[in-house]
DNA sequence: ACATTAATTATGT
DNA sequence: ACATAATTAATGT
């Protein structure tokens, strides 16, 4: 008689969840638990997620697709602050202390999302053990690489700071292409410009220059890294 | 060593 | 055809 309770739509599955690091410890009930209570969205590309100051209701774990991580400056340009791949959890606001998200979220490319009431995330990190330490630990290495690139910005000149945003980028968000790894969502110059506190005029002249020699390749929006040590002398200084 | 301005071309819907 | 992306040169701080 148990199916006659199948009404609704097709239920997520746990082993969506269970290998990613916040849930990796917890037993298959628990996460059915989890999961029973989250909801899913598609979200297009470039379409917002949450926005800077709003108040802080849901937290999300992105499932499929990209994240860029944005601020906007009292003059009104967008900064992009970091990306967030597949498999890391978002808008985490209630971890950090905030009622409001500190920055605005939007999807890269089209992404896939689960999202909960911030008021689980209370619950969740004192019944779920793994759950908090593990977060903190996600939350730790964006503090850091935020960090290694605000001392970027002081201490290196352009061209090895976006040599730098390269590496990162490639190293967290590349796939591995024929005659390199690419970035592995679509990327402007304006993008690249925002990372690294420059114009995208200069992104694009050293990316020309760049690929002269071979050290990558790059169409419209889209830029391969072909020799990953070439850039990261340069990225030296 | 870089930004800014502007003009030109390429590319995607 | 239209908007958006990218290149390139010239000029400015």
């Amino acid at each position: 008689m148990t199916d006659t309770l199948r009404k609704t739509l097709p239920r997520l599955d746990e082993s969506l969840l269970a290998h990613l690091p916040p849930f990796s410890r917890l037993g298959r009930a628990d996460i059915r638990a989890i999961l029973d209570q989250a909801s899913v969205k598609r979200y297009d590309s470039g379409t917002a997620i949450f926005d800077e100051g709003a108040p802080a209701e849901r937290f999300f774990m992105l499932l499929d697709g990209y994240v860029r991580v944005v601020r906007i400056t009292p003059t009104g340009e967008q900064v992009t602050a970091l990306h967030i791949p597949a498999g890391q959890l978002l808008g985490i606001a209630r971890a950090l202390g905030r009622e409001t998200y500190p920055a605005t979220a939007i999807s890269a490319t089209e992404s896939l999302a689960l999202s909960w009431p911030m008021t689980l995330w209370d619950r969740y990190a004192a019944q779920y053990d793994g759950f908090a330490t593990e977060t903190y630990k996600t939350v730790g290495q964006r503090l850091g690489e935020m960090n290694t690139r605000l001392v970027e910005l002081a201490t290196q000149q352009v061209e090895q700071r976006v040599a730098n945003a390269l590496l990162r980028l490639i190293n967290q968000t590349g796939r591995k292409v024929e005659g390199g790894i690419e970035i592995d969502f679509p990327i402007t110059r304006q993008d690249l410009s925002e990372l690294t506190a420059t114009t995208l005029h200069t992104v694009s002249r050293l990316l020309s220059a760049w690929e002269k020699q071979g050290l990558v390749e790059s169409r419209r929006k889209h830029i391969t890294v072909c020799d990953p040590h070439a850039l990261m002398v340069l990225a030296q200084g």
